[in-house]
DNA sequence: GCGACGCTTCGGCCACCGCCGAACCATTTC
DNA sequence: GAAATGGTTCGGCGGTGGCCGAAGCGTCGC
């Protein structure tokens, strides 16, 4: 069982702010560089050199080293499900956030962003139920791509079947939405879905951040695809 | 969204040892004195009482004056979830403990155990898997009581059908077991049916922690109302 | 009322940690 | 090669926070 040792020297890797901010920047489940995360979270490039190195001693984050760039990223998709559940927890309590533009930014988030590596928001969770309703997604015991839905994958999306072979990690599985408070799409499926609409412009990212933004594009071929009205 | 210093300073609650331990007392869902506290985490009084300041102060827990007592417990079966979802994703990773000592109590915690307000473990597990069977618990989709798991509740259990209205709490929930890696029943009936075997004495506590044994008198209970085997 | 008890407040000590700037190293560019 | 760029190491500063013991305060038992 969790040791208190275990759970405090965990906990501390997210109790300063700086570290905090890293981690919730590197939910957007790509790899950033250690000069990227310094000028993002405003400290010292030798500051954030010494938060990467607790953070991946932790376990929390791997680096790759590239020439000069160190690029990081989150160890995993069950650090960032844990992540998420944390950020999920505490929201639960929190009070609407201040100001227009932090209202405006919010309002992005709740209407599209990524987690991790998958969609997530209204969009995320529109997505998800127009497959549900299409028969591509069994929710009734637990989260399971059906026959057809492989198939749409495969066929439809053009992924390779190699790459939705069951491996280590779940081929689907429902990921809980802190703004909708319904599930979404997640797992190997969920992170090729993704992958997918955003090598087709079907999604763009807005800014740096983990916000997404449905192009024109993408609503044309949701509706095609899924039969899914315009998400307003 | 969540902000980096919600993240932080939430993080910082558990990021002591002290602390750490303290939450994870409570998790045995019942409420613990300020000494008590501070005995079992090996801190003096006048310590335990700031730490206490604090995991009130950030919403954790919650206290109850009651003479010169101080109580305290988990602010709620949120925040246990919570906990139990950072330990658990915690525990993933984390060697196997050293020592006999540790081992044995490991080893009871695996075979039965509270889990905040419900029951854990192979236990926790065996009995959600014979209500399943038995047709009283629908988990096909998440976890539902079924008609006839109500009535058990109310006719067999003698569980007073008004504290099974829904209200803000879920009836049923199903709740990750860390040892088992499989669902048991948590939720406001979770709760109840815990409370019940307790109050039979078909389950006691071992020691101060939260492993808890099947009485003699519990093991002939479950095979009458469940059909359930001996778990060895 | 008096003492025992449980908890709290206060003051002070000490360790840790986050931060920066300066110097340094490695890679890339010119 | 020299300069520019990205990252790291090191030393030092200052704030925070965990800990204790001593003193204080309310409650309970006799």
């Amino acid at each position: 069982m969790t040791s208190a040792s275990d759970l405090a020297s965990w906990a501390a890797l997210l109790a300063d702010e700086t570290r905090a901010a890293i981690c919730l920047a590197l939910l957007d489940g790509r790899a950033w560089t250690a000069g990227e995360l310094a000028a993002h979270t405003r400290v010292a490039p030798s500051t954030a050199t010494e938060h990467l190195h607790r953070l991946v001693a932790g376990g929390l984050l791997v680096e790759r080293r590239q020439g000069r760039h160190r690029y990081v990223q989150l160890a995993g998709p069950s650090v960032a499900h844990l992540l998420e559940s944390v950020s999920a927890g505490i929201d639960g309590r929190a009070a609407p956030p201040r100001g227009l533009r932090a209202a405006t930014a919010d309002a992005a988030l709740r209407r599209g962003r990524t987690c991790y590596d998958h969609l997530a928001g209204q969009l995320g969770v529109a997505v998800t139920d127009a497959m549900t309703g299409a028969g591509l997604l069994d929710q009734s015991g637990g989260f399971a791509l059906t026959p057809a839905g492989l198939a749409w994958f495969t066929d439809t999306l053009g992924v390779h079947p190699e790459a939705l072979r069951p491996g280590s990690r779940p081929l689907a599985r429902g990921c809980l939405d802190w703004t909708e408070r319904r599930q979404h799409l997640a797992g190997t499926a969920g992170a090729k879905l993704c992958e997918t609409f955003l090598h087709h412009k079907w999604i763009e990212r807005i800014g740096s951040g983990r916000a997404v933004r449905l192009t024109p594009d993408g609503r044309s071929a949701l509706r095609d695809l899924l039969a899914l009205p315009d998400p307003d």
